[in-house]
DNA sequence: TGCTCAAATCAGGATTATCCCTATTTGTAT
DNA sequence: ATACAAATAGGGATAATCCTGATTTGAGCA
């Protein structure tokens, strides 16, 4: 009895592709694909697979909510996520969400294989760079709380991580913060510390895509 | 004698998806893979293939500079386009740039195959998506209502742009680019003053907006 | 052919920003 | 009461940035 699969992802030809592979795989078997998460959950609801290879980034019903409806529903179906984000927000709400498996696409097709395997098995499954977040993330949780990288900023951090994104000088956060430029020196250093990041352009981008800042202007 | 082609996307599992659509056609065979622009550009000059497939958004080099540069040099090798976007200003710079195919990522692979030979055979092959967006703007053939980093950057500050929004410091750029650092701050002070940006915040969102570099990392 | 101009290259020197380390004060939780 | 994180800031070394000026190369054109 061989391992059957839906695919889900919006891209045709990585569908094409990944269905390419794993059909020389002799125990798995692909019975549907999607490109959307509102379709994947019709093929689930219609055809109970044990496997979902989720793409996460999806038009209208993306992968994060369509795996959340599938672990609650039909909870012997596996999701592995399929993602090129190795974000810890994605990630974290994957697996919250009840993935399974989390594979970042620049991963080679074997690791694809076994993570199917080991879903199935039972167990999770994933990709080297992510199990580093998560264990990052593990070692630093406290019993109560699962704290964010965003939580991880203080107040005052956010503050200055702000208006650096905004393009303000050292020198005229200080005048605004009424600090001296030394202080912001040292909040910058800080917030790069934690976020392991060290250049400005790194950390801009990290502050849009925690909304502290927009992409215009 | 098969066609012979190098496959450019910095996704591996992608790379391999399209190795194995590909490796099921008689006449075309996968020589090489490069996960940049800069690896493609070597591996083009190492072993001038017929035809490069390429994914516009790499790291480093991205895929429409690798395209310029191949075109000028090979103008016997072929490039065919394979991007998430149908952005006109992608479209528009791609074919400027000398591809000779311009394919979505949601495509049929059967596209794929039929584009690589309708390329090898001279001609151009474009998504159905593509050609109406080509054929709108012949029609119209109005110019660009806002002009790009592609009509006010030269090639080699778009060039500086992209690491400079990649995170790179000034030393890293001219140790990649063989140039002095200052060099490279004469392309960057060149770029803000063009572009009336006088921090890396404001000019890694512009990046960002371009499409130069993504959010991610 | 010679001219012009943009693009790409690089230097010197002055000014700033950044990095690394250390340290004090203050509020807060236990 | 104490322990700890947050906010503040300085000193000194290193690196980036700013401003000015200069050379070379190639493309376009009278």
């Amino acid at each position: 009895m061989s391992i059957r699969i839906i695919l889900a992802d919006d891209h045709k030809i990585i569908r094409d592709g990944l269905r390419s592979l794993l059909e020389k795989e002799d125990d798995i078997q692909i019975i549907a694909q999607a490109d959307d998460g509102r379709k994947t959950i019709e093929l689930v609801t219609e055809l109970t697979p044990d496997v979902v290879i989720m793409d996460i980034g999806m038009p209208g019903l993306n992968g994060i909510e369509a795996t959340r409806h599938i672990a609650h529903e039909f909870p012997k179906v596996k999701t592995i996520a399929l993602s090129m984000h190795s974000d810890k927000r994605f990630v974290t709400e994957m697996l919250k969400a009840g993935a399974s498996g989390y594979l970042l696409k620049n991963c080679a097709f074997e690791e694809l294989a076994t993570s199917i395997r080991t879903v199935v098995d039972g167990k999770t499954y994933l990709s080297p760079a992510i199990t580093d977040i998560v264990v990052d993330n593990y070692i630093r949780s406290t019993p109560d709380t699962q704290p964010t990288v965003y939580s991880t900023l203080t107040n005052r951090e956010r503050e200055v991580l702000q208006l650096l994104a905004e393009g303000r000088t050292t020198k005229q956060i200080a005048i605004q913060l009424y600090v001296s430029t030394k202080t912001v020196e040292t909040h910058r250093a800080k917030i790069m510390k934690k976020l392991d990041i060290d250049n400005m352009a790194t950390l801009t981008k990290y502050a849009v895509r925690e909304g502290l800042t927009s992409l215009e202007s």
